[in-house]
DNA sequence: TATATAATTAGATATATATCTAATAAAATT
DNA sequence: AATTTTATTAGATATATATCTAATTATATA
């Protein structure tokens, strides 16, 4: 009897950390920092998980140069899995939905703060409405470009007069680097996000 | 997010001996006492894992004086459970074929050990044919009726000659019960049986 | 009412496991 | 060659759990 590979399996599953990992998963590949960092784990819990579902069959990994990124293994996800973890598979949709609420927000914000001539009308007062118009206009900034305080004033001018009120909020929220009077925009993974908490 | 209650199924179906608690219950109702017997568990075991299949809705109680006897929730035999758990629902099947298995057995050796006119040509050596065998004969006695020992030999000599080896069996089998000369069926019940060993 | 039977609850113990930090390994970059 | 980055292994710790015995509860029977 194959008793063991049965346990073994609903083991793997037996875990609200593990269930979370797919979920991840179930949106594509992932690394094993992003994977920790996301978790709130440390890499070595997260390499003990991910021993787990691989030995239950559930996850495949592949590594490129030294990082090893995992997903869920096709097999599983091609038998829809059970009917408990439907939920996983679902979440892709759930996202989508999410995803589309979030780009609603967007162009209403863009619509709404911004003139047609594309200045910012005010500062929007929401939290999440202010760092969408924060990165709309940061944005038009070139990566790995050093930016003097009076040039990032300047441009910002284009968009609004409260300049110092913008660059701090830039600051703040981590799209840009200061370091003196040089300013260079961080990368896109540091930029503080909007994502509604899930 | 119900994260919990899936942890909560795989949880109970992640322990070796619930799921062989799941295989007996697929056989068929059974007592606390009963279960704790085919495990060898104590009673406290039994009722410790009774509780978690209970809570994930894998098992249904029914209490009858102060028995408490267990069965799959009809809920999870529906659904068929998942993949993982078919085995349990195929033991059904897997008893069918067992069954014809031996249904065949009882032909060939009706077949071949009896001749066109009913007598038995040979004792079969093999235990489960043998036994077979005289069931067959046996069978034609009637129950409750007490017959002395010289209507036995009359009744056997019908099938073979060697009639006092065939009595001595039909005693030792339990397939009859002897007082002094006296003769009788046991009940069926306490026949021994053919089937194989599971 | 006393006794017997089946089950549950309480408490103890040993094993399993989820998590962390520290150390090591593997691979790439400077 | 030295440093950086990512991952794994080792070892420690705290929590969870499977199992037992002993005590208690629930029900039935003498």
């Amino acid at each position: 009897m194959q008793l063991d590979k049965i346990v073994g399996y609903h083991k793997a599953l037996a875990d609200p950390t593990r269930l979370r990992m797919l979920l991840l998963l179930s949106q594509g590949e992932m690394h094993g920092q992003a994977l920790a960092e996301k978790l709130n784990l440390s890499q070595p819990t997260v390499t003990h998980h991910a021993a787990k579902l691989r030995s239950a069959a559930l996850i495949k990994e592949r590594r490129e140069k030294n990082t090893v990124y995992f997903k869920l293994n096709p097999e599983f996800i091609r038998k829809g899995g059970e009917a408990s973890l439907q939920f996983i598979f679902d979440k892709g949709a759930e996202d989508m939905e999410e995803e589309s609420k979030e780009q609603k927000l967007k162009e209403s914000v863009l619509r709404n703060f911004f003139a047609k001539d594309g200045r910012l009308r005010q500062i929007p007062a929401q939290y999440k409405k202010k760092l969408i118009a924060l990165q709309h206009i940061v944005e038009q900034l070139k990566p790995g470009i050093v930016y003097s305080e009076k040039e990032i004033n300047t441009f910002i001018k284009q968009y609004h007069d409260d300049c110092a009120t913008i660059r701090r909020e830039f600051i703040m929220h981590q799209f840009m680097y200061r370091e003196n009077d040089n300013y260079e925009l961080n990368p896109r993974e540091m930029w503080t996000k909007w994502e509604s908490v899930k």
